[in-house]
DNA sequence: TTGCTTTATCGTAAAAAAACGATTAATAAA
DNA sequence: TTTATTAATCGTTTTTTTACGATAAAGCAA
């Protein structure tokens, strides 16, 4: 029981592993790429897309939305979302962070 | 009720998922910087330094080998873990591969 | 051999995620 | 105003994940 354990996760750790996370399931990386698709705002048509009921969708849209990933506004009846790029490449960019910063101390493997 | 809602997520939406969920804990990537920054495999080490029991970890561990983002060795009574970079290099690249399709589409952004 | 260390596995409990149908709210169309 | 459409939310169930203690297996040290 060392004195490393009381310390928690860092936030640094926290913080890819909730990207990551969003990135977790097909659904929502099928709905990025639909939004990336389209370039405008869709709504409904992502559920036409998914083999998913309209509720799931809306679900996994408020996933990414509450986590800043993309951005959604009301358009009378209709939502539109769209993707934050800005979140989305400040993402993108730690988490390639980490892999270089891993990455450059590899020298030799030994299993 | 379109005819794509019986297709299932694609095979590369789902192996992204797959990496991602791998990522999508704070331990697993602790793990990940510990068998990077010792550059040897550890073996308990890694518990001590973890705030999660050693089971748990064992678990965790179990999970980044049977994904083969890390290899496992027996080593006398102990265990040797590493990280099996050819594998995290393919992930990393699939992963930015998707984000680089995504973000080519980008033109303007409507919300 | 006996005891100690190390780690995987088992069994289980608690928490979180995923999914759906039903309902509601809000707007547009008639 | 009445009806349609669209999408968020609610309530609930199922599945998956996370976590731990206890146990077992396997090797090392005495």
């Amino acid at each position: 029981m060392s004195i490393a354990k009381i310390e928690e996760f860092t936030q640094q750790e926290q913080d890819l592993a909730a990207f990551a996370k969003l990135m977790s399931h097909p659904a929502r990386i099928a709905i990025l790429k639909v939004l990336a698709a389209q370039n405008a705002c869709i709504c409904g048509e992502i559920v036409e897309v998914l083999p998913l009921a309209q509720s799931t969708v809306s679900q996994h849209l408020k996933e990414l939305k509450n986590a800043g990933l993309i951005n959604g506004t009301i358009d009378g009846p209709k939502s539109c979302y769209c993707i934050n790029w800005i979140a989305f490449e400040k993402f993108m960019a730690d988490f390639n962070a980490l892999f270089l910063s891993l990455h450059i101390q590899k020298e030799k493997t030994c299993c």
